[in-house]
Order: structure tokens, then C-alpha cells, then sequence
DNA sequence: TCTTGACCTCAAGTTCACTTGAGGTGGGAC
DNA sequence: GTCCCACCTCAAGTGAACTTGAGGTCAAGA
């Protein structure tokens, strides 16, 4: 097979370390969008390797799919992105990053604050009032790192 | 009501902005052991909140509830914790929160340092060989964070 | 020729962290 | 007395992110 057939979904799986059934639902999903060869099988360039790996890393970072997305979807989808087209996208990403570490690393402290507080007055203890409250309304598993979809 | 008939659940929810259902599914869970009053209703302590603060502040460092419930299983259940018992939990779990933040942080320079590589030599590359690969094994959501029940 | 392996689709199952709903109790306020 | 409200239990539903299973195609190798 000559390079211009692209990847398998197996060849991707092996390179991502994802599991087949999850790249199908990748692409149910909208995240990737493979084309398909005279026998209806998927087909990547290699450039979606990259795709997934930023999928796997946002991941970490508590986005959902839907989030990620909505990123993915300012590159090039049936095209191989540019240096160029990444770094666009790297730019709002990257704040949004540095945002979640900064809030970990506050209530990191607020933990320790309140933990090392003895809390006599428990009405003045910062855990009583965190800045954030957890969402009261919808259902499903809550969004880690306070970011909902609806951030009312 | 004396103090010492301690706080409904109603006041334990408007208290940690918690909703009454989520505290009663908590204490299903095993994180909180409230006792009951003659009429069967929950009674709780004022260090209660407290607990609840911590499983919120946890679970956005991407906590499951059985991760931080053995977190709390170190803490005296039916007695009010003195700053001494929360001391001594914090310590560990402290390490562990620089390490989540930590690992964010190399996750997020990784990024940075793929996107802006151009990447002609892709197998070169730390996106396609990220230090931990996600979960193959297992059925259900994804841990987050590379924190899994079984770390296999 | 036959089998194996990789792929396909579509429906249903799974885990986590909850919520919602149905049906019931008990105590104040009017 | 009756109404409401806060609470109770238990079963079932929900959303996210996948996995599993059943049943089928197709090409390459023994």
C-alpha cells in the first residue's frame, strides 16, 4: 500500500494506544473525520495521530468531547493542519490550560489553609463559602474543573 | 433545637450548596455517617461540612468517591475531627495534589512543545509517544489524571 | 478451498455520580 | 382537622465516554 491510502483504523489504534472501538466513537462524535476506501474502510492521514494525542491530553484537562471539539473543529478537517493552523489554536487553548492550573493550585491552598485553620469560627472558614459552588441543577456526572457547559 | 441535636440534611445542603439527594447518595457511598434522630431523620455534625468541602475540592482534582472516601476513612467518623486528625491526612493527600498539578503542567509543555515542532519527523515526536498511554482495559468512563482504581 | 484476521454496522451494556419519581411519615401553622 | 413542608425509602432514569456482542464482508495465506 502506497502512503496516499493512509492509516488503518489499526495502525491508529497501535499508534495512539487507543482502543479501535474508541476511535470509531471519535468519529461518531465529530472529532475525526476519515474517509473511506473502495471496501467502506476507514482511512487517516497521519496527521489524526496528532489529533488523538491532543484528544487524549484535553481529556486530562477535564474537556469533554463536545469542548474539544468545538477546538478541533478551527483545524482543517480534510486537510493536514500547518504548523501555522496548530499554533492558532494553541493559543486560546493554551490560556484555558494555564487557567485550570491556577484554579488547582488555589484550591490546593484553600485546602491548606482551611485544614491548618483549626476553624473555631466555622462561619469565616473559606471552605464554608468556596468561591465556586457546585452546580445544583442538571443531571449526569458534574464537569471537573468547573467547566460546565452552561456557565450560568 | 439544642446544638446538640445537630443539623438536618436540609441545612447540611443549604450550608455546602450541595443537593439533599447527592448528601444522601454520600452517605451511601460511605464518605459521611450521620446518625438518626427518634424519627429516623438524618442528624449531622458541624465538622460534616466540612467533609463534604473536602469531597467537593477533591473531586475537582479528579477524585473518584471511593478515592476519597479512603481518604476520609482516616478521619474519626463518629467524633468530630481535631486539627491534629486533618493535619495528618493532609499531608499525603497534599502530595498527591502537587503531583496531579504536576503532571498538568509537563502535560500542557508537552503540548506547547508539540505544536510548535512542525513535526516533520513524526515518529520523533512526544505527542505519538505520550509517557502514559490512556487505558485500554476496562469498561466505564475514564479516569482522569491517570489516577485509575487499578493502576495495573 | 477454507480459514483467519481485520474490518464493518447497529444495538445494548457498563461505570460513575448523581437526579427524579412514586409513595409514605411526622410535626407545626392555620 | 387538615394542610404543608421537610424528611424518609427504594427503584429507575440520566449523561458522558466508551465497550461488548451479534452478525456480516472481504482479502490474503496455508
Amino acid at each position: 500500500m502506497a502512503v496516499s491510502d493512509g492509516l488503518s483504523i489499526g495502525d491508529i489504534a497501535a499508534r495512539t494506544g487507543l482502543a479501535v472501538s474508541a476511535i470509531r466513537f471519535y468519529e461518531e462524535q465529530g472529532l475525526i473525520s476519515p474517509w473511506r476506501n473502495d471496501a467502506g474502510r476507514r482511512r487517516f492521514q497521519r496527521a489524526d495521530i496528532r489529533r488523538m494525542s491532543f484528544v487524549m491530553i484535553a481529556q486530562q484537562f477535564g474537556f469533554s468531547l463536545p469542548q474539544i471539539r468545538t477546538e478541533l473543529d478551527r483545524l482543517p478537517k480534510h486537510r493536514a493542519p500547518t504548523k501555522a493552523d496548530w499554533a492558532r489554536i494553541s493559543v486560546a487553548f493554551r490560556a484555558g490550560l494555564d487557567q485550570r492550573i491556577a484554579r488547582l493550585q488555589k484550591l490546593r491552598d484553600t485546602l491548606d489553609g482551611c485544614i491548618g485553620c483549626g476553624c473555631l469560627s466555622l462561619e469565616a472558614c473559606a471552605l464554608y463559602n468556596p468561591a465556586d459552588r457546585a452546580a445544583k441543577r442538571g443531571t449526569g456526572p458534574r464537569y471537573l474543573m468547573g467547566d460546565r457547559p452552561d456557565q450560568s
